[in-house]
DNA sequence: CATGAATGAGAGTTCATTCAT
DNA sequence: AATGAATGAACTCTCATTCAT
């Protein structure tokens, strides 16, 4: 008794639900939601279908708990951002704890930018969305001239698209990491300042 | 035979190519590549599906035809650039230029940046990175610092990404715009100059 | 061209949505909506499923346009009875008309009767409730004593439940079936003429 | 241990199998018996599916032993019958114990009327039918003429949907009932009496 | 007395695509 | 220039059931 289960089985027992995630974030990343089927999640874990629905009650709560597991730590920057004064020195810290949430959780920011179209669609859009929000607000100031403000948003999204695009830029990925995060805090620098004429 | 057709019916003879076209763009822009099916273009043409069969050889095909007849005007706008002399005034022509593009054809841009794992899958995938990279070839001193490259990146993605995410800011759509290219041409001209010193 | 098609498969062409009906209500009235699985029904007629949904939007919607079907007669004989006058000789000619439509669709029925839970949950449920309570109206006087109501009803329920489990009943289906006439029309007599005295 | 059971589940010790019997009816009865999963079942009783299984060895068990519970009068009543002479007053007798039974039980008679087709394929349905005869046997006689034995049946039938199907009839339910079984008590008089000549 | 984890089978449905007409 | 009819493959999801603990 007990004897009928190898040592890979045993492994598992108990940690399939972080499997799930972890192996529905990478295809979900590599090849899109649409296009990943839980067929193929399933086979890859070497579990049936009806596994993954024991565990989640459908396709798109995956990721939904994906989402929440690792946007936590922006929401938490977010809200230490909140109470914080909003100060220049402030600002530049946000955007360098968001640029390191970003690379500690790459694959699935990568995920979110090449699927807005189906995120969009789904329950973590709108989350998405307000979380972006809550950023938005302790980056910029809403009297601030538009184009100051259009600055600040600029840097984020330079952080966001950097993180995927700069491959065939030269350097190594940690040179390439700080030149964005650097591009991203001058932009933020000079909006701050009102540094807008040409 | 001819009789029977009525005027909106005579309308649509010989065009309904371009029809296909509008309808498949509009709602590949609207819902996403694979959220919309033939079926949903088809009936919103009021045609069938063999239809769409008989003027295009595949799904895919639609979306080729459409991405060629709109990346047009960039095509161009690289050849002109290959032509010109790297100067500023150049670069900040450049940048007019491909953001008149972008506006000109929003919907389709707006496209390829929601339907990024999609689009990476297809064939147009490798053209439209090799128009990028197009691009880049004729903003960027590939001699120059990393962080002057990153700069210029980060003007495309300002352009691009600021075409569709500027909704909640202050101000018409016509001043939006004119902020982003400014934020960008700045960035293009900070680069130009070397300025990265704060 | 034409050859490669045998004869079986050049009969099916044009009549497929009919034989699907047929064998749907074959099934559905053999095994039950719910036992009856599309492919089940596809395989019988060697057709995919996918045809059934060429055909069909919805397996419910095979059921509603059976249904249409089958109970045209009972609309149009509501409607005569509606323009005639409320005479215990039209109630009777009701009856006997009634009867023969019951006999005629007699599987359909059948299903009806022993799938009510079912289709109380679909939108047949509602157009049948619809069309008894026309039914109803034709053969009650709202204004009589309950009994002779419920006699009514009991003439209705009588032959509706008649025509499926007499079985072990001794002689012929035809005597049968006239003597369900019978009771229910004595029923409805009996209720006409108040007859309801111990 | 004990000490962390909380007062609603040691209410349930004990009785979980009769309270999976009343839940699994009520459902049964509601929404038919193929539409209600064991899933269902199990979460409005707050515990597992494996646990119905602790207490029943299939789905349908759990019908069986409700059929098994709530028919029981019924076969006193038919051995009552048989042992007493087959007198009108017996019959009429029995119209009355049947019709209680009826009422007594009645959201498990609706669910036997309601999913005959669910049944006939399940144990219970030989189970019941075999009953039904034995109701047949102490209210029909058997060399009566044919109509005479309709009559009865539809003295039966009479009950069994009119138990279900008077909703929007006047009066209350009380008085309804009664004039039911009148109409049933009827029927078989005349049944007993051969006075089937108009 | 019951749970947690999982399975195998199958459901209804949708899709891009094909082809004879 | 287009249709009507159909297919094959895939999809998400649900179900009754099992079994070690």
């Amino acid at each position: 008794m007990g004897g009928t289960m190898d040592d890979t089985k045993r492994q598992r027992r108990g940690n399939t639900r972080q499997r799930i995630q972890d192996v529905a974030l990478e295809l979900f990343a590599e090849q899109g939601y649409e296009k990943t089927s839980l067929r193929e999640i399933a086979e890859r874990l070497d579990v049936t279908k009806a596994a993954l629905y024991y565990h989640f009650k459908t396709k798109e709560e995956i990721l939904v708990s994906v989402y929440e597991d690792l946007t936590q730590p922006i929401v938490e920057l977010i809200e230490w951002g909140r109470r914080q004064p909003q100060s220049l020195e402030t600002k530049q810290e946000i955007l360098r704890r968001y640029h390191d949430a970003l690379v500690e959780a790459a694959p699935f920011f990568r995920f979110m930018q090449e699927n807005q179209a189906t995120v969009k669609e789904l329950r973590i859009g709108e989350l998405f969305r307000n979380r972006m929000l809550g950023m938005r607000d302790i980056l910029i100031d809403p009297d601030a001239p538009l184009i100051d403000q259009v600055r600040c948003i600029s840097a984020v999204f330079t952080m966001h698209a950097g993180m995927f695009t700069l491959n065939d830029l030269p350097g190594t990925d940690e040179e390439k990491r700080k030149a964005v995060l650097e591009v991203a805090t001058t932009l933020v620098t000079e909006a701050h300042h009102g540094r807008h004429a040409s």
